[in-house]
DNA sequence: CCGTCGATGCGAACACTGTACGCACAGCGG
DNA sequence: CCGCTGTGCGTACAGTGTTCGCATCGACGG
């Protein structure tokens, strides 16, 4: 209701201005977006629909935002800002990388959009909380004693950005068929071992302990292949 | 030029049919929308410009293929099958899982949309190429006595979409500057050094080498990770 | 040989998308 | 009071994925 239509410039009908919330700003198109995304996934945010959510004409965005794809960086930096990281003088490094990768697995699977993002643009954003993010990461390890650090960050990285991932692409399948992920899962059982007959090595038993509690089965999956990185990576600390 | 446009529906003009290849088919289709993909990126791939590709007309594609989501399934268990994997009776399972490691990374910088594909959609695919993907690298980690080879390979490939992933993107981004790699790095190393201005452990030192050859650059940083992960998992295996 | 039928191609249309352009207007310094 | 700068936004353009209904085809049955 904000955009009031005056087909004839009449100067008696005008509102004499409601203050109307603190208007726009980048800071509030970037909330709302990431909120937008949250919620109706990647493919239902448009600029009209987050205008229209802001109360604000279509094209009026684009005086804070250069353009769209710019909007998601500055989304993706936005979450990136809640990962809270452990200190950066935390006296065990493998009990501050395992806090720092749950952390990191959390906000992706709050936010599910943003493991597509990243497929499409990579981690060359250098946004300001995404360069606190390596910066702390980088301490980490560095007080550690690996000899190299950056090497280790990455592969850490590598691995719990591509399990989080495969888990955000799940949980968006999940969400699009509107189910619980327990109903999901007993849905799809009889097709996937429909698609494994003929298949020697792929058993679809191990699907009965995902039906019971789906949750907590993909924790245990992503913490076993953590401890095995991190298995690899203290091979590389000097003695 | 196939498209004849009579506005005037005259018997007498028209062309007695010339074969002019062998029309449309589900697997011409994907294969031209592969090669569009690498050519072009992701987002240049529409189903108007595909179909012209193709010599059809824009809405003729949807006979062969129900959507365009269903058409980027078909593309990408397409490039799928170009993954060789090592034989299924290989004795040294860790030089397996290397090559095959290699082979999946080979294809993913060779098309680098797979990654945002995967990034948005997961691996919940199951067409053939995938599944006899997972079926090799199944038998390949049951054949080494693995207690849970199913974890095991969870880990192993989120380690590598993971790292080809970012590569991916950072190809993809060297692709639009229309400069070589090494050109590409040369430019932006200013920017980067005055990124981490202020950042204590954030060092473009690094950078300096992968300068001179970034592509061996790469190779070596892959291989890092892999090792570490390897590492991890090979400590799981019974003595 | 002709009529029918299912499969295939496709032009037109719909509901959207991101974004450029230019106008209207607010507040403000001179 | 004038003009300027920054902000909102209506309009418009070029493009998107996809639906609908019509035209045309090869094959097949009578």
């Amino acid at each position: 209701m904000a955009a009031r239509t005056n087909p004839v410039p009449s100067v008696w009908a005008r509102q004499p201005r409601e203050p109307e919330q603190p208007s726009l700003s980048r800071a509030a198109i970037v909330r709302e977006a990431v909120a937008m995304l949250d919620a109706e996934g990647i493919d239902a945010l448009s600029m009209r629909k987050l205008a229209t959510r802001l109360n604000a004409g279509a094209t009026s965005l684009y005086r804070h935002v250069a353009t769209k794809d710019e909007l998601m960086e500055l989304a993706v930096d936005q979450v990136f800002g809640e990962i809270i990281l452990p200190p950066a003088d935390s006296p065990d490094w493998r009990a501050a990388a395992v806090e720092a990768a749950q952390a990191f697995r959390a906000t992706a699977l709050r936010h599910p959009w943003l493991s597509s993002v990243l497929g499409q643009a990579g981690l060359v954003y250098l946004g300001p909380n995404l360069m606190s993010f390596s910066e702390r990461l980088a301490g980490l390890f560095t007080a550690a004693a690996f000899p190299e650090p950056a090497r280790a960050i990455e592969t850490l990285i590598s691995y719990v950005v591509g399990m989080s991932t495969a888990e955000a692409a799940w949980l968006t399948a999940v969400a699009r068929s509107g189910e619980s992920e327990a109903e999901f899962v007993a849905r799809l059982m009889p097709a996937a071992e429909q698609a494994t007959v003929g298949y020697e090595h792929l058993n679809g038993d191990s699907t009965a302990a995902a039906a019971e509690d789906p949750a907590a089965t993909r924790d245990a999956k992503f913490s076993y292949g953590l401890e095995v990185v991190l298995d690899g990576l203290a091979l590389r600390l000097p003695r």
